[in-house]
DNA sequence: TGGTTAAATAAACACCATTCATTTTGGTGG
DNA sequence: CCACCAAAATGAATGGTGTTTATTTAACCA
């Protein structure tokens, strides 16, 4: 073919992204190449390359989407709990859950790395912050005496932490230990910083 | 060529394997193909087929080289440290070390996944709990009150958090917090559990 | 020396990311 | 209404990947 002007670049790229993230979804990583994701929106790859630049473009939005869906998720888990600490533990398992829950996005998210000189674009940045800043917050309600510095070095241990657990239990790499239960893991983790 | 016999099969699997290495440690997964290898080691692609069933076994030996590495490492370090408190620390910041000192290893040993119905070898898994057992060992000194489970928790709790340190010190995905002091993080999450 | 057989190769298949010359076609000016 | 232009889309090519297999080579043995 060649102009059909069915739809615009715009539309274009939002079903290209619609459909590779349902392909990352299903197949994980490897089933989200750029022909498949072309043939899914019915166009060939040259046109693909048109609406991103290469394949990591396309994955860093498709990761841009996946910060919000975990930001969302802990948000809207941990909104109306007034007790901090009983937030702080309810976000953690969320977190983990997440991890668990869709495993593929999870994958794509933490262990995709720009080449060499590219820079994580600051929009993807500015999410991680956010969600970071939910606990940040709910653990200076914990230690009201702490300063600036020491809120935010205990913050990035705890979270570090939670994050440790999402990886293992994600990867099942917790078999070593014979533990299954990551919900009580969480919580005895989140119970060694409050 | 054909039937040189210059090496026998062990040798050109130890030749394999040491050039997988170091292709590893210098170009990452990546530059860890077949191809690759096999020139490296002077013969065709055909032949390292006849050494390892196909990539994932080769990869797996590689990890297995990789976890040995990352418990001698802890071994030595704590070895003769006789405040097991202070043991776990030191563990905890050479097990961080290690992530970056060795980063393309690193990122294959907690990365890489075998196909859907393969299990991770039991020699495999049998490093991991011998590394996880130093750690265990250490922290029930310092809770002699703790039956079998709950230290096995504890352990669980502590070194998967110190391993969600390590891996985001691996990837520089910290850089949220502004906190690249990584020592002093593993400090203050070793310290919540003792 | 000739035959057997193990060892190694080379070529093939089916994918992959990426690029770009070429074709198609909608829209516009005459 | 038609011819032209430029945007849109294609399809083929390049060089890479893992993996398989028919074929060739050479070492050894009778």
């Amino acid at each position: 073919m060649g102009r059909r002007n069915e739809h615009s670049r715009e539309q274009q790229r939002e079903m290209a992204i619609a459909a590779a993230e349902l392909l990352l979804i299903r197949e994980g990583m490897a089933g989200c190449s750029m022909r498949k994701v072309a043939s899914a929106i019915g166009y060939t790859v040259g046109q693909l390359y048109l609406l991103f630049k290469n394949q990591d473009e396309l994955f860093v939005v498709l990761n841009e989407r996946s910060a919000d869906a975990v930001y969302t998720a802990l948000r809207d888990e941990i909104d109306e709990v007034p007790d901090s600490a009983e937030a702080i533990r309810l976000a953690a398992r969320a977190y983990i859950a997440f991890a668990r829950r869709h495993p593929n996005r999870w994958r794509l998210l933490f262990e995709h790395r720009l080449p060499e000189g590219a820079e994580v674009p600051k929009a993807n940045l500015r999410k991680v912050q956010r969600l970071f800043g939910l606990i940040e917050a709910r653990l200076q309600d914990l230690l009201p005496g702490a300063d600036a510095q020491e809120l935010r070095l205990e913050t990035t241990a705890l979270w570090s932490g939670v994050h440790g657990v999402a990886v293992l239990a994600q990867t099942n790499k917790l078999n070593w230990s014979g533990i299954d239960d990551y919900g009580l893991l969480t919580d005895r983790l989140v119970q060694a910083f409050i």
